[in-house]
DNA sequence: CGTTAAAGTTTCCTTTAGGAAACTTAATTC
DNA sequence: GAATTAAGTTTCCTAAAGGAAACTTTAACG
């Protein structure tokens, strides 16, 4: 497994633009731009969410900070859900992001146990990690504890055949084509049933 | 490919309960909560939010309705992010969540193009989806429009080799082993290469 | 253009949030 | 178990939010 790519003529597009969101929420701006999008008048908002009209400016226009208690008004009449309103200020706009991994062709970091391929390294801020990992382990006995993370993982094996430990149920062998989904809270270790390293293929989500 | 699981002595173990969460907010029984994880007192949690001690305790007890001000100044100064405060209210505890599925015995779908095969049936309210799939279809004639939808896909050749089509990039062809990973609001489709059917595995999260 | 109507803003007043300090309750120490 | 301290609540004041109505701006029409 190598661990260049930059050797490969890559085929990798990405337009990506990262840079964290910490920027104060302009709540005003994006609530004028909803309720726009919605196609409401003031008055007709006003109507929807119990706020007078001249509540719904003042908030619109920075003047004044609505209480938690109005913003629930504004959600629930305008039919949205907080996360929605303020999560998304800049619509992180990620249409058109596409990357391609070539077989054995990811970033490489081997360890002791596994040797981890990271496909789509290209793309940052994506909703999924995917690997490729190559599971060195023999047994329980080559872990010092249980590996835990937060989200949830999915796990199809490629090559081989490897037991799956996992804190709450018994050991399962899982064979080519087997495949498992687990939350990665729970703790979690693999080991390949025979002499040679087993593939498989990963993805978390959290 | 087979559609019931049934059939097979199950290895599946799942713990998993839905129910949507409407009830209204207990903004303040919330906080409180978070405050004593963070293992902080009123007068700590004062400092590091920048907020009266006496303020925090009416938000608290819900004596009082927070502006969006005063929210921002618990959020940023506590290093909690809004979302988490309010979408979260009981938490989905999901650890210990495994499904396991064997080799050709995910749920089957079969259209024109394609034969889906849905893995981990067993779990709901999962972030990810994970299938795996035959592609079918031989060119680009043989669909009627792109296929777009929301969220993102990450997608892996099993077997065999297939054209990838999408709304902004020239078509590329997969070998066995190679990937991709892409918005899915990006029109795409895909196309086996020789006479057989491709094998994929995808999985998608939104 | 001037008139009218609708959408949006500002003013003014009432209600409520936020802060400082007094007070109460719960824990700790002598 | 009284004295001391720390954590939490309530009071009282002031600063800011929310609503009704007056005012300004924009759009539509003759």
């Amino acid at each position: 497994m190598t661990e260049q790519q930059d050797a490969y003529p890559s085929m990798t597009i990405s337009t990506d633009q990262s840079s964290e969101n910490i920027a104060p929420i302009k709540l005003g701006e994006r609530l004028k731009e909803i309720r726009r999008t919605l196609g409401l008048t003031l008055e007709e908002a006003s109507q929807k969410t119990g706020l007078a009209r001249s509540t719904l400016s003042k908030i619109e226009n920075e003047q004044i900070s609505p209480t938690f208690q109005a913003m629930q008004k504004l959600t629930n009449g305008l039919d949205i859900n907080i996360p929605q309103l303020f999560a998304a200020p800049k619509k992180v706009n990620t249409t058109g992001r596409r990357d391609i991994t070539r077989n054995e062709l990811g970033k490489s970091h081997p360890t002791s146990t596994y040797e981890h391929e990271l496909l789509a390294t290209q793309l940052s801020n994506k909703k999924m990690m995917p690997f490729k990992s190559l599971v060195r382990a023999r047994s329980f006995d080559d872990y010092s504890d249980w590996i835990r993370h937060d989200g949830e993982e999915f796990l199809l094996v490629l090559k081989g055949e490897i037991t799956f430990f996992s804190e709450y149920y018994e050991p399962v062998n899982l064979s080519e084509g087997d495949s498992v989904y687990y939350d990665a809270n729970m703790g979690h270790m693999l080991a390949s049933v025979s002499e040679d390293d087993a593939l498989i293929l990963w993805v978390t989500a959290s």
